[in-house]
DNA sequence: TGCAGGTATTAAAACGTTTTACATTCCTGA
DNA sequence: TCAGGAATGTAAAACGTTTTAATACCTGCA
């Protein structure tokens, strides 16, 4: 490896310059270009890359952002991603990217390690989360800028990024309404699930407005579970059992896309078929639903638009710490998008 | 942050004996355990986490391992993925992953960051893979272990880790065969991947040993594209094509998955059944096959088992650095396996 | 003439480890 | 009594940067 004093030694000037002009430091003001460029060019010549760790431990900067995504198969969290990388790319920071696994023992030991790498700030995926709260209050302590995408935290130096549930779950019901549903049975999201409650507000709210009414035995709601596939298995399940009661439904609103492929699942089997005798919503939109057949009409969260949004978040926090000011992060709400396939229709 | 220093302060032991304890250095065989005691509570009680900045300038060692993978959003990867990780995590080293979005200019960028970070190991993960082959070449001067999936390396220095795609497409079309389907339609892959080849040698060997015929104009190819979503649509178009000949076929057999999806919506919409009227396999097994009503008879490719193995190549890789001994890196040809759900039936 | 200030450059310290080489004491066997 | 090894510990160098503080020269101005 070549270091900077051999660098020196080649272009006739010290490692001091050479490191101020190589980095371009305030001081390169008074380096006339002559001395410049032949430092330049002696660098580039033996081929020089700056140890990166030195210079971590002298100036304490490693460009370097942690990601924690709680579960990697989940194909929610996959587009989130590629937005957090595209636009921290744009700005030359690494991403270092751990899994938890939803285990707690994980969440703390990439924790750990992140911090001990340093990493300038730290983006949570919270996608299907099932760790408990506390372990999210301990970021608090490390005073690195934080944002956590999916789930509002409950402290205020924490920045956050979410999809307006509420209209989201209006958008898609007004969709089945105006088709002329009427009947429509909901399977709810799991109750430890923080999206859960503010998706079935807003479909209480629509209804409300529109006198539009519930069928209490038309709702059920998905168990427990870590795994953010489960739902498929359970909006099985539960269609099954809403058919076997006979109880007449023309739509079928799921808590998200997988409870929804459930659901197809378990209306084709019974010889409903989608959307001609029963329409399909989901909430989401992740990648499976567009090749589906029939399509799935659904709700789209900007999951790309969430990652940058929670990079330029914690950007803000990271150039707080450099002037040391105090960092204070925001909350932001997007809008989701509703997504017209062929899983849904006119009621006959 | 607290030094390796103030611990020697706080325990009345100097500098060196700390980090020997600390480290479990081979000289600690000669310190007596009151001295260690005294030492690890000092450590403890100051919260002491040795700065990896520090210590990786100066004993070299980084316990990271890059890997790269030609595009995240393909639903391949994600399995691939988890197995390197978890393989990792055990052996207490961190990937840094980097998603080259399958151009050249940003594999060149993040092995560049990776090389500078200075990974012990490197894992690249060629699916789909568009970028040319010499990028890879230069894999080879760098003398970092390295190992790539799914595509056989050119050179010798690398190691890999491949499905046998002649196996996995032999064992769908025995599949078929048995089911009685004789009239095969055939989606074959660009030809660009590597992979097109050894899965269509492995169809003619199944049926010059058997008899089967293959009528030409029941097989087309997907053309070339950088997505690896891209062949649902081509699959859904050339499946049209393919109707519209009205050459009779009561199976089709696709390159991969997505194809396979994209073939079952044409065929949905033309008014086939599947699988009552036309058998439908893909390979690969992605997540969304299962989850894809009916059900996607696929060959599976065992993912994580491929990334698990990735791991344990460059890991000898790295010991051998380690030792100084010359590394040599092994090829692994894991087999695939049948996954026989819905979209197959006997011919009527 | 003296000095202020800009220009051009560098020596040396500092970042926090690990490791080499050495120092001291204590024991053991001759 | 002494040589030499084992046990216990440390000072100092080294890893490769960046930055502070300093030096030296020049120019222009009072």
């Amino acid at each position: 490896m070549v270091t900077i004093r051999e660098v020196a030694k080649e272009s006739g000037f010290s490692s001091t310059t050479v490191s101020i002009v190589l980095n371009n430091a305030p001081l390169s003001r008074y380096i006339p270009e002559t001395t410049k460029k032949k430092i330049e060019r002696a660098a580039k010549k033996l081929g020089y890359r700056p140890n990166l760790f030195a210079r971590t431990l002298r100036n304490q900067r490693t460009h370097t952002v942690g990601v924690m995504v709680f579960d990697m198969t989940d194909p929610y969290c996959t587009p989130i991603l590629r937005g957090i990388e595209n636009t921290l790319y744009q700005a030359s920071f690494l991403p270092i990217l751990t899994d938890v696994h939803n285990e707690r023992s994980r969440f703390e030991r990439y924790l750990e390690m992140l911090l001990d790498r340093k990493v300038e700030a730290l983006i949570i995926v919270a996608n299907w989360l099932f760790v408990d709260i506390d372990v999210l209050g301990d970021l608090e302590k490390n005073n690195v800028p934080t944002a956590m995408i999916g789930r509002e935290p409950h402290t205020r130096s924490i920045g956050s990024v979410m999809v307006d549930n509420e209209q989201g779950t209006q958008m898609a019901i007004q969709h089945l309404f105006a088709l002329g549903h009427r009947q429509i049975a909901f399977l709810r999201g799991p109750k430890h699930i923080t999206d859960t409650a503010p998706r079935w507000k807003g479909v209480q709210d629509f209804a409300k407005k529109n006198g539009l009414e519930i069928d209490r035995k038309l709702v059920l709601d998905l168990p427990e579970s870590r795994d953010p596939l489960s739902p498929f298995d359970a909006g099985y399940k539960l269609t099954m059992e809403l058919l076997e009661t006979k109880r007449p439904f023309s739509a079928l609103m799921a808590f998200d896309d997988m409870t929804a492929f459930g659901a197809i699942r378990a209306l084709t089997r019974a010889g409903i078929k989608v959307p001609e005798q029963c329409s399909v919503v989901g909430f989401d939109d992740i990648a499976h639903s567009r090749y589906l057949t029939p399509g799935l009409t659904t709700v789209r969260q900007p999951m790309p638009e969430m990652g940058a949004m929670a990079v330029s978040l914690v950007s803000e926090g990271i150039s707080a710490v450099q002037e040391k000011r105090k960092i204070t992060l925001n909350h932001r709400k997007l809008s989701p998008e509703l997504i017209v396939r062929e899983s849904t229709a006119a009621v006959v």
